[in-house]
DNA sequence: CATTGTTTGAAACAAACGTTTGTCACATCG
DNA sequence: CGATGTGACAAACGTTTGTTTCAAACAATG
């Protein structure tokens, strides 16, 4: 399992582990404090000794669990002379590996992240701007780069469309899953959603990119 | 305001309207009995007498939200001699201005489901056949009619990159608006993502409906 | 008017909640 | 050695939760 943090405290970084999986499970109100230290294997009261309240434990927890659940920047692992399209290729995989797939016991993550989209808590700006905004700036750099010239708006809804499409089949899943039926959902694999969110977004992208017949 | 339904009783309808509010802004666990009958100007006992427990008022509330919140299809104001094109147009923009649009107090309904996708619950399967698939079958129809002869999943995905795209306004807005400023948001009114989205389905079916090119 | 069934009212219930307390174990340092 | 500070522990704190009780108020019907 993925340590939390470089703490030297045990106590301290299984109560953050349990904390994100009970918050992720249950949010914020559904989570009680006695079922976090049950399940980190800690006393009732380690909680306020470490944390002062279940507040500023969830804040940490949530910080934390992102901190270690996403490795990286997705695209990082772009070769640099690679052209825009293919990083964007890569860019969609690396998002769906990470949002989307379900790898097991990793997957409670992201329900944080999730619940603090439909009601942003106090962390959630400084979730966004640690580990959100980095990857959109090089969303938009491989944006920018597919169509030069285009207004900051339709630049940000191209971007948009990107990550709307990822998004969904992490945010739509019970739904969607439900709509067309268990076994064709899971034809929909990662290689598969990655193979068509990017033909899809590079069609959109050129279907703004300019007059100018841009050749790729 | 509008009404919850054609019950005759009153207390029952203000009781299910004051649950859809609280539920939507605080969850199932988050918010309490107590506020919603103060909200509803009823007696304490009343939840219990009328619904019996909690999950049976979360239950009827969010049925009864959802029933009333979405007046009826979004396309069927479509001219059935319009063609495809132009119905997903009109799809997209009545999934915007329902959804996604905050036309003030409105705005709680679509919580209640966006809830329901995280951590689905028992009405969220009837949610999604009562409510849901049939806008999901008109689109569909729309769709397979734009690009005909395409295989199963490959609808289903071009399906969810629409819905993504829509749906993404409403999920992701928090973050979204913290991203790209506030200003820039608001530049990002329903007309201007109708079209957007429109363009960016249109071209993404496109590219899957042309006789196969050299993929990858 | 008396009776019946239905709805509301204030009060209380046990259980669970977040939080606090006081104490004990143990390591560190003068 | 004693002094000091850190952390774990059981127990209890006061509050809030969902739920229940029972009597009063009401409308309808005989």
């Amino acid at each position: 399992m993925g340590e939390l943090g470089t703490g030297l405290d045990p106590t301290r970084e299984r109560l953050l582990e349990a904390a994100g999986e009970e918050f992720a499970a249950h949010g914020f109100d559904g989570a009680t404090i006695r079922a976090i230290c049950r399940r980190a294997g800690a006393n009732l009261a380690a909680v306020n000794y470490h944390f002062g309240d279940k507040e500023r434990l969830y804040y940490e927890a949530v910080l934390a669990a992102h901190r270690c659940g996403l490795p990286h920047d997705p695209d990082l692992s772009a070769p640099p002379e690679a052209g825009p399209a293919e990083r964007l290729r890569i860019y969609v995989r690396r998002f769906l590996e990470q949002v989307v797939a379900v790898d097991r016991s990793r997957s409670w993550h992201h329900d944080l992240m999730l619940r603090e989209m439909i009601r942003p808590s106090g962390v959630c700006e400084a979730l966004t701007e640690e580990r959100i905004r980095p990857r959109f700036r090089r969303l938009r750099e491989i944006v920018e780069e597919l169509a030069p010239g285009l207004e900051q708006r339709r630049l940000d809804a191209l971007c948009f469309t990107v990550i709307g499409q990822c998004l969904f089949y992490r945010m739509g899943r019970s739904v969607a899953e439900r709509l067309i039926g268990p076994q064709a959902w899971a034809r929909l694999d990662t290689e598969f959603l990655a193979d068509h969110i990017t033909r899809c977004s590079l069609a959109a992208v050129e279907a703004w990119a300019a007059p100018v017949e841009a050749g790729r």
